[in-house]
This record gives structure tokens, sequence and C-alpha cells, in this order.
DNA sequence: TATAGGACCTGTAGTAACTACAGGTTCAAG
DNA sequence: CTTGAACCTGTAGTTACTACAGGTCCTATA
């Protein structure tokens, strides 16, 4: 669908059909994620459609948790045509691993909030169950 | 029990029953998290069980997930005596709910990218399929 | 064609929550 | 008394942005 009549997309308009904000791009761009795109003659910068795809493909790596620096080895693997889809998988396995581990930490604090607030549910106690739990000598 | 017999603390001391790096400490009681200490004839800063106990209420609400800015909250409320409760009640429970959107995010990431790792399974094919997960236009 | 005001430019500094030095002092053991 | 670990201060780096300040450019309207 939508992308054939394209001309070129002022950073702004690149922003709102990527939901990256204008400051981001540019900060993208100097960190060397993004390339250099061309300029018009007023010095502004002009973007096309490859730029908006692989901004979409850092957004999306960004959103699904990789690091920037993840992102960067994602890139380059997709550069390099003939790219190894294992390595790929590899880092996305060992991405998954790290969001389970941070998964059953979450999970771990969910319980001990959720208890803390439950002990609570009395009200006004004089001593205070949340301030307790916190003041307790770590496990 | 532990806690009759302790004359005074080095900093690294403190460090190892805390579990907090000394520069780590030294940064609490820069931006005023934990109050500064009395020091020796050497200038150099002696903990008393005080503060052991204080700084593990800060770490013990960073495990929890809480940020700085809750702990000092938490430590205003604590801090006043006869604290309320319900106001200590009121931010366990922002932050239960701040938790388990953050587990639904990463539930989510999670679904996706255990996806991804699956679909790629075969091996080597020539477009990986997490790669043209992550070029996908976005939701 | 003049002009208003939005979009854009660069460069710097700020955010959270530490962490890591560099370059010096103090303490405790032998 | 010496050595080496522990301590001191102060500053700069980290991640991934975000937020200016102070200027330039583009475009639509009068």
């Amino acid at each position: 669908m939508a992308g054939a009549d394209m001309p070129d997309l002022g950073i702004g308009a690149l922003a709102r059909r990527t939901g990256c904000k204008v400051e981001t791009i540019r900060y993208y761009e100097r960190i060397g994620v993004l390339p250099e795109p061309p300029r018009n003659s007023g010095g502004q910068r002009r973007y096309h459609a490859w730029h908006l795809k692989r901004l979409n493909f850092v957004r999306r790596a960004r959103d699904l948790g990789f690091t920037l620096e993840d992102v960067r080895g994602l890139l380059r693997l997709v550069d390099e045509q003939g790219h190894g889809c294992d390595e790929v998988r590899t880092m996305a396995l060992g991405h998954l691993e790290a969001v389970r581990a941070r998964l059953a930490d979450l999970k771990a604090m969910e319980a001990v909030l959720g208890e803390m607030v439950a002990r609570c549910e009395g009200g006004n106690v004089p001593d205070c169950p949340i301030i307790d739990a916190l003041y307790r000598e770590p496990a």
C-alpha cells in the first residue's frame, strides 16, 4: 500500500510518520545509527522512503528492548548482504533471555508490592506495614 | 538479633553490609538521600547502626523499583513522626500499577521475540524472518 | 513583494542513577 | 617505620534521549 509517490520528507514529516521526535532523529544521525540524508539548497535534511524504512527498523528494535548497541549490530548484519541469519537469531535469543530474566524480576517485585499494599488494607495503623517491610533487612 | 555491639563502620564495611558500592554511598550522601555521617580525626566517615538501617531502606526501595525521587518522598514520610500511612499506601499502589504496566509491556515483547525466534528455527534462509519482522511497519 | 510564523539548523547542557577514574591522604599491620 | 589497602575530593563518563538558545529558511497570505 501507500508508498509509491513520495518525493521527499522533511525531518518533521519523518518524525510524524515514525512516532520519533525530531531531536531523536538528529541524535540517531549524530551517533551513526541513521545515515546522513541529503540536504536541500537551504541545508535542510531531505529523507526518502529508504530512511523511513530504516528508522522504523530502529524504532521497532528499540521498542522490543534492544539497546542502541544491539541495533548497531543488527544493522551491520542487515547491511552485509547475505547476512548471517544465525547471528541475528543468536542476538534475538540472547535478548529474549534477558527479557525473561527481567520479567521474573518484575513478577517478584509485583508480589512483594502487592503483599505490602494488601497488608496495609486496614487504613491508618500507627506502624505502617509498608514502611516496616522496607525497613526489613534484605534477604 | 545482631546489632548490640557495633561501635562504628567505615564506608567500606557499610558497603559490604548493604551490598551497595562505596561510590554509591557517597553519591547518596551528595544528593541528600543519606545524611552526612560524623567523621573521625582523619576526616573519614564513621557510620552507625542508624545509617545501616536507613541505607537498607533505600536499597530495598530501589530494588523494588522506586525511583530516588520516590525514595526521597518515602523518607520524608518516615521522618515525620505519625507518618501518613495513607500517603505511603498511595505511593506504593501507584508504583504497583507502574510495575504491572511494565510487566504487560515485557510480556508483549517476550511474545514477539519468541515468535520471531521460533519462525527462524529452520536455520539459514535467505530472507531472515527476524530481520523481516523488524522491518515490518509498526502496528 | 513583504512579512509573519512555523519548521528547521547547530551546539550545548540537562536527565536518572550510578560508575569510574585521577591524584592525593589516612589507617592498620608487620 | 614502612607498605599497601582503604579512604578522601572532584570530575567525567555512561545510556538514550530531551530541552533549550539563538539563529536561518520556507511558505502562505495580504
